[in-house]
DNA sequence: ATGCGTTTGTGAACGTGTGCACAAAGATGG
DNA sequence: CCATCTTTGTGCACACGTTCACAAACGCAT
């Protein structure tokens, strides 16, 4: 195991990124044999649970540290713990939620929520007729409590489920209050200053992603052979380019590249 | 014919994993200026737009094509137009819905989800209390239906929004009946056949991360510097290793790496 | 103790993604 | 037609991530 490799000067200590965001499947994973009451897992058999390749998951391990066993693999209540605490979940999270419309709703009734640490400080809102209301059992509270609920209870989590027009004022305004990591459900690139967070859950843009592959599933391509690309691409005269390219634009035709000019690539 | 450069064996043809996920951003930025009549836009402004690196937004693109005028910028339209035909937006994409409770429901009532060429097809639910109820308009039908209205309306994307337990099955029934790309919303690692892509939407795993990076910026390192490492160190003989091993698992104790034996190592 | 079968931990090769920096393309004005 | 200014498209270097493959470590039986 050796030391931090230190050499580099970029993240000299510290798990890398995409590690990180593995872990919470493991911990998933362990949890479910852990209530099976499986004592050991085999980095083969928890890779095969957290569907990853098992070489990344020993080498995700390995920048946590040293444990398992050679010959046996990994103790299961421990793995658990240690992720659980190298992601931080052996404290409690308070998390506010801002935003309680449709999205809002099902995230407060989301009892996975508080399975693991987390714990839904408050839900907020602007709107009077929503604001009185309750969701899951809890209260709906004016934005007005906002600094004072985040102050008050060291909500460091935010989650913004309102519409887009007003995810950036509600973000400016958490930050202000004392939130360092936010959560965005609203399709809105967020503004933040260093030291704070965001991470964002775009069901518009997960579809969008499948539609592409959908796309070259049943168009185009045979599915892995070499495949013909399109022509145009690296060498075409300038002027020419030029020219075409005024085309384009002003006839709205397409060009250059994929399927489109299999055929004509200048209506011309 | 060309063909593509050929030379690597992987991915001969195609646009990046990572630029396809990028797509739907400048899309959206994109789409926003289109609104507000932008006929150009540079990409230095659009690159800020949609929150990422212009030299990035530029080699984006260029996988796409030599769209884009040097010294001007790109056309707004004529981009909206390609990306939209890139990410196959320019079809028409039915989808069922799987599992119509919080999350189903509040899914079905999403907006921004028809706006971008997504249909939904069809509220699919195993509970009888629930089929025939309606959500935004569309009555919720009995799973029984799934195959024929999969078949008859040539729907190749499923959501599934059912509890983790039920996730796989209903999975497995979508893949039979003809659906090829799936994004899952339930906390449970998929298998599919080769051919079908699935994506993953998890709050839970979310939240982990954010906590993570919570917990580094109150907790422990002072942010860059060596760090201390453990003791243990390289050279242990392998006895003493063994017994190691074996009282932490035994005592559920911490050990090897990282400010873990700070405080008190084991409870006890 | 020694040997054997199993499984970890990791070095090293390779693939993918990012960002700099700049030549070349085009616009624009004279 | 030339000069100048802007902005694209991309070569290149480097950072990050993945996977292979294997020595070393371990349990266990003899
Ligand atoms: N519903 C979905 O399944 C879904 C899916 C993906 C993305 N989204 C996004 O999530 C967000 C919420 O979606 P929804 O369907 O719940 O919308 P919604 O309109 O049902 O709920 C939005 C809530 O935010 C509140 N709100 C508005 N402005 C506010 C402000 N300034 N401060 C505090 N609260 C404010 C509203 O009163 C309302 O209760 C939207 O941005 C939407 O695009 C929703
Ligand atoms: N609610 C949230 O905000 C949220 C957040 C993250 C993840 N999730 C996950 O999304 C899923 C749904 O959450 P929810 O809160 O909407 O749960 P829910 O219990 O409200 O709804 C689940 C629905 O699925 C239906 N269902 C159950 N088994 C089915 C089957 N075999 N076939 C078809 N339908 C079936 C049920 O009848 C019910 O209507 C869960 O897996 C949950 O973990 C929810």
């Amino acid at each position: 195991m050796r030391r931090t490799p230190v050499g580099r000067q970029t993240r000299a200590r510290g798990i890398p990124e995409a590690t990180v965001a593995r872990l919470p499947l493991y911990l998933r994973a362990l949890t479910a044999l852990s209530e099976r009451s499986v004592p050991t897992v085999s980095s083969e058999e928890l890779a095969a649970a957290a569907g990853v390749n098992s070489a990344k998951l020993r080498k995700d391990f390995s920048y946590l540290g040293s444990y398992g066993t050679r010959g046996v693999g990994y103790d299961v209540e421990y793995l658990v713990y240690q992720i659980s605490r190298e992601l931080g979940l052996t404290q409690d999270w308070p998390v506010v939620i801002v935003g309680i419309g449709n999205l809002g709703h099902a995230l407060a009734n989301y009892g996975g929520f508080a399975s693991r640490g987390f714990r839904v400080a408050a839900l907020l809102d602007a709107d009077p007729n929503v604001v009185g209301s309750t969701a899951a059992g809890l209260p709906v509270r004016h934005m007005d409590e906002l600094e004072s609920i985040v102050a008050g209870q060291h909500v460091s989590i935010g989650v913004i489920t309102t519409p887009p027009g007003a995810a950036q004022q509600v973000c400016d305004r958490l930050v202000e209050a004392g939130v360092t990591s936010i959560l965005n459900f609203a399709p809105t690139v967020l503004n933040v200053p260093d030291g704070v967070d965001v991470r964002k859950v775009d069901l518009s843009i997960e579809l969008q992603i499948l539609a592409f592959h959908e796309q070259r599933k049943s168009g185009e391509e045979p599915e892995e052979g070499p495949i013909e690309e399109p022509p145009v691409r690296e060498r075409t005269p300038g002027p020419v380019r030029a020219a075409a390219a005024k085309l384009r634009r002003a006839a709205g035709g397409k060009d250059t590249k994929g399927d489109s000019d299999r055929q004509a690539v200048l209506p011309a």
